[in-house]
DNA sequence: ACTAACATGTAACACGTTACATGATTGT
DNA sequence: ACAATCATGTAACGTGTTACATGTTAGT
C-alpha cells in the first residue's frame, strides 16, 4: 500500500507524465521505492478514477503524446494522512544471507563470485549517493539549509549509510571465505 | 522466486512439519525471509508435487495429525544451483524514508512519534541478536569454529549491523527534528 | 517511406496478505 | 462435554513481474 503514495509524493514535487515518472523510480524515488512503468500507469488510472490526482489539460502538457498528471487536495490529504499513521516496519528480505545460509547446508561451491560481483555493485551505488551529496549538499555549519533539504539529505544519508554496512559486511564475508578450508561439503 | 528455497534450507537443516516451519520462519530464517502458515502450506504442496520433498512415512511423524517433510535428491541439486547462480540484489524497499521524503512536501506533524517507535522496535531486535551472538557463538580465537558455524556468524552479523545502523539513523533524524523549527508547512 | 526510439498501455501470471474453514488434541 | 488451542488447509484479493501490443515522434 505505498506505490500510491510514491507516486503522490513524486507529482507534488513536480507533476509529470507516466515516463516521467518511471524516469524518477529509476533514479531518486527509486534508491528506497523501485516501480516498473506498468505499475505506475495502473495506479496512475486508479488515482485519477478515486479523484486524487488529474490530468493537466493538454496545452500545458508537453509534445503530442505526453499527458501529465498533478496531485489534486484529496490526493495531498491522503498522503499527509498516511505519512502521519503509525506503521509497523515490514521484516528485512535479503536473498543473499538467504544462499549464504543455504551454502552452510549445501556447499559454498560458486557463490563466491557472486559475493565479489555484489560488493562491486554496492561500491558503485556507493560512490554515487557520495557524488549527489557532494552536488546537493555542500558541506557547511551544521544545522544549515531549509528543514526540506535537512529531510532529503536525512533519506540521503540512510542511502549512503546502508551501502557503506553492504561493503563492509561483503567484504568482511570475502574475508571470510579467504580463510576457509578448500571444498567443505 | 526464494521462498521454495528457504523452505528447502530449513527441511535440509531439519525436517519437520508445516507448522513448525512456519515457527521457524517466526524466529531464526524469518530474520530475512518471512512467511506466512498459508504461504508455507502452499509451497509445500507445490515441491511434493515437483518430487523435490516428500511427507515422511506416519510412524515417523510425531502425533496424530502432523505430517513431516525431508528434502529429496531432487530438492538438494535444486537449492545447491540456485544458491551458486548469479542474481542481482533487489532494490531495497523501505517506508520509513518514503514517508519521511513525503513529508518534506506534506508537512512532518505526527511522524516523529512513529520514528522514536520504530527506534525502539530495532533496538529491541539489536538486543535479540546479540543474545543469539552471545549464546551461539560465544567469543574464541579468530577463525575458530567449523565452516557452517562461521557462515552462521556471518549472517547473524549482518542482522546485527543493520539494525545498528537503523539504530543509529534514527537517534540521528530524531536529533534533526529536535532542531527543526516548530511546524514546517 | 523506413527505422529506431519513445510513450502509453493490456494481459497473464507469480507472489504475498487477509480472512475464513475444518478437524484433531488437550485441559477442565 | 465443552472450550481452547493446535494444525492444516481454502478462497479472495492486492501487489509486483514479465511479455506483449499499439500508436507517436525523430532521424535518415
Amino acid at each position: 500500500m505505498s506505490l500510491p503514495h510514491a507516486i503522490l509524493t513524486a507529482l507534488l514535487e513536480k507533476p509529470s507524465s507516466g515516463l516521467e515518472l518511471t524516469r524518477r523510480f529509476d533514479r531518486s524515488i527509486g534508491y528506497f521505492w523501485s516501480a516498473t512503468h506498468q505499475q505506475i500507469y495502473r495506479e496512475l488510472g486508479r488515482l485519477e478514477g478515486e479523484g486524487q490526482i488529474r490530468a493537466l489539460p493538454a496545452e500545458q502538457t508537453a509534445r503530442g503524446g505526453k499527458k501529465s498528471y498533478e496531485v489534486l487536495p484529496a490526493g495531498r490529504a491522503e498522503l499527509a494522512r498516511w505519512t502521519a499513521a503509525s506503521q509497523d516496519p515490514k521484516p528485512h528480505r535479503d536473498t543473499m544471507l538467504l544462499r549464504l545460509r543455504a551454502s552452510a547446508v549445501v556447499g559454498t561451491e560458486g557463490i563466491e563470485a557472486d559475493l565479489r560481483r555484489h560488493l562491486a555493485l554496492h561500491q558503485r551505488q556507493l560512490t554515487e549517493y557520495r557524488e549527489i551529496e557532494e552536488r546537493d549538499f555542500p558541506p557547511a555549519g551544521a544545522g544549515t539549509g531549509s528543514p526540506q533539504g535537512r529531510l532529503q539529505h536525512l533519506v540521503l544519508r540512510a542511502g549512503i549509510d546502508l551501502e557503506t554496512f553492504w561493503t563492509q559486511w561483503l567484504t568482511h564475508a570475502l574475508a571470510e571465505f579467504a580463510e576457509l578450508p578448500g571444498e567443505n561439503q
